[in-house]
DNA sequence: AATGAATGAGAGTTCATTCAT
DNA sequence: TATGAATGAACTCTCATTCAT
């Protein structure tokens, strides 16, 4: 159910409601206007698809899935905690920044009440290694003790703000600015121990 | 225009509306029972609103406007900066916690295509006190020279987390850790100089 | 109950019925509109008419009044009779073109369901007069001997068409255009005997 | 797009909207009680036709095409001016009288709001024989020279006051009497030279 | 006489979904 | 697997009319 196994009109399907959801919304995204512009049948949808919800839901899923595997790439422990930090960091504004659509699908939808809690919760194994990571840090000194659910609130803002700022830019935002913005990150999240680590 | 100058059966549907919406989401809102529930007629509704979305519209106004307020109550330009940060931080909190309804929903319709843009950027100007502070922060050297939306997202995104924290909670965030939150987010934006200020 | 004898407002909700009626229709014509327009409140128009039917139905029988009188100005009956029809003829065609707006109104409800059988029959008095100069005519030789409705139908037909002629005109319609159109009224209700008397 | 290639139900749709619309008038008959009686769904008129408006300028067009080819029936053009004349005349005559729904509808809306300038135009070729025939009947000395569209207008006019003489009677028109209506008529527009021509 | 806020039945229309093909 | 005509419940919104003032 990844999404390099999709038939071609589940895809079809699966990219039109993207867009065009996240262009009108849901509500003024008739099904049939997703069926045209996806050029297929209107029933053709229900094949794929239970219904509208489920639609919505799956989409939402197999993006925080892409999401989640984006923002593991090269992911190496050998490094330092500060790098890794700041891999994790860059890798999450790359996925935000080079998917405008996606990014402000997820925006609209993760706090929208069509995504059931059931379809939130079964979506965190993704990001279960990068939780880890900030539980460990915790446990090693070099993350604050705060609650989880706080830093990533807060990491996840951070980096919303600053894709945000790139796509709204002109000019889009420079390599220093972008450091300047993962130090300010860093410096919400680390013990005083870490000042100077970065 | 404000929120006490208003009719009593206008504020009843505003009041219904908040609730109706944030519970079930927009287009699980019919208009017949906004009415039904605020105690008018259907056609009430159309006395005072052009339109379903023009009555979102009015109530994100609405509570914008009083989120505004309520982040400049007590303001104090005598203190020192970090004390007016520390408040401004604070208000928003109470404002979020306070009203966890109008929180939910202005969470939900904040990024959402239902609000137009001009809508958004008509109720800047209840923040613009605040933005000012920022500024002026950068200027004095207490605030990082950080794009300004960037700074005002990453500290919205702060309050907000702190603030979902508190709502989800048993138990609610206790003072410590309210302070300890918000030198999470004093730290992400304060220049190196006030590194020991707060 | 003639036109000269209303209050001010009667009169202006009648006359911006009569206006909003002819150029938008019936059911494009809402009583708020008329109220609006007219300068009086809504409840008002409810203290002059019983409702919107009959408000229509006074219209139209005013008009017709007002129709009716014109068609008998100058009325001379020690004229010759084809000099008598002659008038008529023009009378009728001049109160289509003077009031453009009437017709307008009076052509597209003369024929349509809101105009009751008994508010057409009421009207029928005003036209007495020229009825009776048919029927003599028909009588004394002047006249073919057809169908009333017929010879009424008809005549009605050819005033209106020269009247369609002259408001769409640029160029209106001359002097000799409409002797001429007079003249094949007249040559289609004549009798033999009377070919060369015009 | 005639009238015997169109889907059964589109049919159903057009012939009870004639019906009921030409029985209560326009906004006498909602939508829900043309699918009712047209044994359709509500949603299915919206498949075959726009809107309500489109739904009455389809209507028109069909019933004015089914009128141009009624008139032009057993036209020959080896006849005499003057037969020919009252072929067209009885054939107009025939349709309305056959079809006295149509001819009601037609009556109603030809002059109406309802109809935009655009529909009326567009269905002007199906007439475009006959005033070929009137305009080659000016430059031959058979018809007076008067403008087309008083000439149109005066022949409509009676053939429409015949029939609905026709239709209200008790008794109906005898041949007698149509054929001094059509004399009528006829003399309403020859010229002198062809006074004993028919 | 005049107002206009309020009513609520009912209008036109939409659209998620079905099912015979 | 795929179609798309058909469904009909439910929606937003209108508007003739009322009535307390």
């Amino acid at each position: 159910m990844n999404i390099h196994s999709l038939p071609d009109k589940k895809l079809a399907i699966l990219e039109t409601t993207l867009r065009l959801i996240t262009e009108n919304g849901f509500h003024a995204t008739p099904m049939s206007l997703v069926a045209k512009e996806a050029g297929v049948a209107a029933g053709t949808i229900y094949h794929y698809f239970e219904n509208k919800n489920q639609l919505i839901g799956e989409l939402y899923s197999l993006l925080k899935q892409k999401m989640g595997i984006t923002l593991l790439q090269n992911k190496d422990t050998s490094e330092s905690y500060s790098v890794q930090f700041s891999l994790f960091w860059k890798n999450l504004f790359i996925y935000f920044t080079q998917n405008p659509i996606e990014f402000r699908f997820l925006e609209q939808y993760s706090t929208s009440p069509f995504i059931s809690s059931e379809t939130r919760t079964e979506n965190l194994i993704y990001y279960k290694p990068v939780i880890d990571f900030i539980e460990s840090g915790i446990e090693t000194g070099h993350i604050r003790s705060l609650p989880l659910d706080f830093l990533v609130g807060t990491l996840f803002g951070q980096v919303t703000s600053a894709a945000k700022l790139h796509l709204a830019g002109t000019p889009e935002i420079s390599d220093d600015l972008l450091d300047a913005a993962i130090k300010s990150s860093w410096d919400s999240v680390r013990t005083e121990s870490f000042s100077d680590y970065y």
